[in-house]
DNA sequence: CAGTGAGCGAGCTTCCGCTTGACTT
């Protein structure tokens, strides 16, 4: 017997990334991959291990009493992974540590070793591009574990943890269980909030000023504004205070109202209108640096409505499927191969004039990049279109975004000629800007959006006719226009993911999660596109700033990021850091000790708001009013997704009336005789029949449906709402009862256990010509309705197996969204893919659901279960909130 | 599926960064 054939294992942290390098190596070589770290802190209560249970310090999972040393485990879901490398290992003569080459990969090495403990010999490799070049030369080129890089990411580590389970309890205690403080989120949050806070002390102002329509001769005609009246400046809305809409004090500027406005507007209409000065300038723009991770997810944003998740879940797809390069990157450097294909690309589709004549290279000017990849541009060198690709929906839309980024980037800058034109009419002056695109370059290929949805884009053309100096023109039309100043916007995704990285705030990897955070916690509200802070956020921010303004401060992380860059360069040891963050008079462990005492939980539970005169208290159900009237309390529970800026004082006085004079009814039932009432519950507003008695402890209820304003609804509307569900007859083809009415999803109808839904958003259904509701739905419509239908009623399986042998329930293969599978009553198991489903057995099945039955109940049961649950009920609720 | 703004007080919640799977209306 020859002994098997000894090989060097290589891990990495990318699946993707070794398939990739396997291909290079050949067969000599194994590479695996460790998906990302392989062990952590325990998460949870559950995943300390018993021995450690009765410690102090064990919910830490950091022994603060010795040294910080961390308590690792291997998390559940990495078990098995450990297992396969540690398998692997056993027929290695040597271990290559691939892992990326920045401070959270060389931990992930580091730990690697520690796990594996292997008996053969070890080298890290490094490389920045995945070509067989690189890699070879890697392999030939390694060094030494990095054990300062790998101490400086524990000391991050550690920190973030005790930041975090330190400061959360404070917060359970004082504001709502189940809320988070974090290094990262919680300047997220302040970001968001102090924002907030401005709109609602921000004043409008108002002004007015003209805008003239001219025209010189024949040529086009061109928009000019009035800029002074007898020499002074008039007053536009820079010039306003924000929290008081007033004219700031140190304006020296002329203030139009609508009468100033429109008698001067009637005094120089006729007057002699002349140009009086010509002025133009050039301008040059240089094309963008190529994506990272933030700028992709905020293009992706602006441009193409993608949130964080949904751009970073297509660019994996693009990534595994060898279309584009790493996602998850804050560098902006490309490798030379990739340079020189993309100006290839340029050469032939755009032709010589548009290439940048020499090689552009691009810094990140971000803080803290650790830049361990590339640059996010097509993969290769072959610079292929989506089109060529065979791309469609958002995969394509992605990839065209980085195409053209990626090609932009090392093209011709574009040339810009502004004009500036001085217009005299009277004692007034006007000007008129024209931009003309001389040479788009790298337009060409790619302009950069805006957050701001009104602002030009750089390439916009707005160029003026030829003027000059001396030349007579026409009136078309003289305009006296009001204007208001507006508040600062709500931050979106894309802004607040610029802002954070600004700051050097979060990672690559972290930038979708971040947002995903403040959102499951109940700091946030997505709203269209903006990003609403809640009151608890609001409460929540306040506490912190007010007794931990270090640890929410801006520059916190980045304080930080000094600390452990002296720690990987040898200089510093981590236990000074440590404890002078932690321990001692004004570590966070006493300060929050002592503080606790003197924050009262109600206090903190209680805002006051510039734009609102009573109280706002964080409740267990949500905001509410308090007040005292007549020598009584009355609270007022506030709707949801109310922006706390948004409310108004008119907006408060009546919801507290509202609730003093009870649920008002509409009139009484025609046949029932009871009074209908019109009520907000939990699940929104509803009508209910009658008043809860001994009798009757649940009346007759109704949901109002999202299309209904609760406001309009009367007594006619309420009594139809009451009727639901009401049968419309019976199906032509089955004979079975067809009926209409309102679900926890919106309005249905419903047939032999079949829904058929209206429109999502205006809760109507267009058939024939016709527009119907679910007042005025006909047999007929909902007959159609149920043929349109997506939902599939009783499921329909692809093919059926027989009965199963223990209860006689039937066994049929489905489709699903992860290729097919059988099912038999609750349990799913998933075929393999190329499993061909016409040979599929029952007794086969039986055993893979058996298999798949057992797994369930030991390994996954407590945790996994309620995990799911509370994601279903948040889904649920997130879906009524829409 | 429909209040209110606390509960008897068990045992729990919570951080940031790396990575993809498993979800099967």
């Amino acid at each position: 017997m020859v002994a098997k054939a000894k090989k060097t294992l290589v891990i990495v942290e990318s699946p993707a990334k070794a398939k990739k390098i396997q291909s290079f190596l050949g067969p000599g070589y194994e590479v695996l991959a460790s998906y990302g770290h392989v062990r952590d802190l325990p998460s949870k209560a559950a995943e300390i291990p018993e021995k450690f249970k009765k410690e102090a310090w064990s919910n830490l999972g950091v022994n603060v009493e010795q040294d910080y040393e961390p308590l690792y485990v291997i998390p559940k879901d990495k078990k098995d992974r450990v297992k396969q490398l540690r398998d692997s290992l056993k027929n290695a003569d040597e271990l290559l540590i691939a892992t990326d080459e920045d401070r959270e990969g060389e931990s992930i090495g580091w730990h690697l070793i520690e796990l594996l403990k292997p008996k053969v010999p070890v080298r890290r490799m490094v490389f920045a591009e995945i070509t067989k070049d690189a890699i070879q030369r890697a392999i030939n080129d390694t060094r030494e574990l990095d054990e300062n890089l790998v101490a400086a990411q524990e000391t991050r580590r550690v920190l973030d943890r005790l930041y975090g389970y330190t400061l959360s309890p404070l917060l359970w205690k004082k504001i709502a269980r189940g809320l988070s403080a974090g290094r990262v989120q919680s300047v997220a949050v302040r970001m968001l909030v102090e924002r907030e806070l401005e709109r609602a002390a921000f004043r409008s102002g108002s002004y007015w000023d003209l805008a003239a329509n001219l025209k010189s001769g024949e040529s086009t005609p061109f928009d000019a504004a009035l800029q002074t009246v007898g020499g002074r400046k008039i007053a536009s809305g820079k010039d306003f205070d924000e929290t008081t809409g007033q004219l700031k004090t140190d304006a020296n500027v002329l203030l139009l109202d609508e009468a100033a406005a429109t008698e001067l507007r009637e005094r120089i209409e006729k007057s002699d209108w002349s140009v009086a000065e010509v002025e133009t300038r050039d301008q040059k723009r240089n094309p963008y640096p190529p994506f990272t991770t933030s700028t992709l997810q905020q293009e992706a944003n602006r441009k193409l409505s993608l949130s964080a998740r949904q751009t970073m879940q297509i660019a994996q797809k693009l990534y595994e499927e060898g279309h584009i390069t790493y996602m998850r990157t804050d560098s902006v450097s490309l490798s030379n191969e990739a340079v020189s294909a993309i100006r290839r690309t340029i050469d032939k589709r755009y032709g010589h004039d548009y290439l940048s004549p020499q090689t552009r290279t691009f810094s990140g000017k971000s803080k803290n990049a650790q830049e361990a990849h590339e640059a996010i541009r097509p993969a290769g060198t072959a610079m292929q279109t989506a089109k060529e690709l065979g791309l469609s929906g958002g995969q394509a839309k992605l990839y065209d975004l980085v195409w053209k980024r990626s090609v932009a980037c090392q093209m011709a800058e574009a040339r810009l000629k502004f004009q500036t034109v001085t217009i005299k009419a009277d004692d007034a002056e006007f000007r008129a800007t024209g931009r003309h695109v001389e040479f788009p370059g790298f337009f060409r290929a790619y302009v950069e959006g805006s957050d701001d949805p009104e602002a030009a884009l750089d390439d916009t053309e707005s160029a003026l006719p030829p003027l000059s100096q001396g030349d007579q023109l026409n009136v078309e039309e003289l305009k006296a226009l009001p204007h208001e100043t507006k508040p600062p916007a709500r931050f979106t995704e894309a802004s607040l993911v610029r802002r954070l990285e600004a700051e050097g705030i979060g990672r690559p990897s972290t930038y979708a999660s971040i947002i995903g955070t403040v959102q499951d916690r109940g700091y946030v509200e997505k709203q269209g596109s903006q990003l609403v802070p809640t009151f608890t956020a609001v409460a929540v921010n306040r506490l912190l700033q007010q007794h931990f303004p270090d640890l929410v401060d801006y520059s916190f992380t980045a304080d930080m990021e000094q600390k452990l860059d002296d720690i990987s360069n040898g200089d510093k040891n981590r236990l000074p850091y440590l404890n002078r963050f932690y321990s001692g008079p004004s570590g966070i462990d006493q300060q929050v000790k002592s503080k606790e005492e003197g924050i009262d939980p109600r206090t903190a539970c209680t805002l006051k708001l510039d734009n609102l005169d009573p109280d706002v208290r964080i409740g267990r159900y949500g905001p509410f009013f308090e007040v005292q009237s007549d020598g009584e309390r009355v609270t007022a529970s506030i709707p949801n997704h109310i922006a706390p800026a948004d409310l108004t004082e008119e907006m408060a006085e009546k919801l507290i009336r509202e609730k003093k004079e009870g649920p008002k009814s509409l009139g009484a039932h025609p046949e029932e005789g009871l009074p209908i009432y019109i009520k907000n519950g939990p699940y929104g507003p509803y009508v209910q029949l009658g008043d809860i008695t001994e009798e009757t402890p649940k009346p007759k209820r109704s949901g109002i449906p999202k299309s209904i304003n609760p406001e309009e609804v009367d007594l006619e509307t309420a009594i139809k709402l009451l009727g639901l569900p009401r049968r419309l007859g019976h199906h032509p083809d089955t004979g079975k009862v067809v009926n209409v009415g309102i679900g926890p999803y919106g309005p249905y109808v419903l047939h032999d256990r079949k829904y058929g839904s209206f429109d999502k958003k205006t809760h109507t259904f267009e058939y024939d010509g016709e527009s119907y509701n679910i007042f005025n739905v006909t047999l007929d419509a909902a007959c159609e309705m149920l043929r349109q239908s997506k939902s599939r009623g009783p499921a329909k399986p692809l093919r059926e197996l027989g009965e199963h042998p223990e209860d006689k329930k039937p066994v049929g293969i489905f489709e699903g969204r992860y290729g097919s599978y059988v099912k038999h009553g609750r349990t799913n198991a998933t075929l393999p893919k190329d499993r061909d489903i016409k040979e599929v057995t029952l007794e086969e099945a039986v055993t893979m659901l058996n298999e798949k039955a057992a797994k369930k109940g030991t390994k996954k049961k407590g945790a996994k279960k309620k995990a799911t649950k509370k994601k279903a009920a948040k889904k649920k609720s997130a879906k009524k909130k829409t």
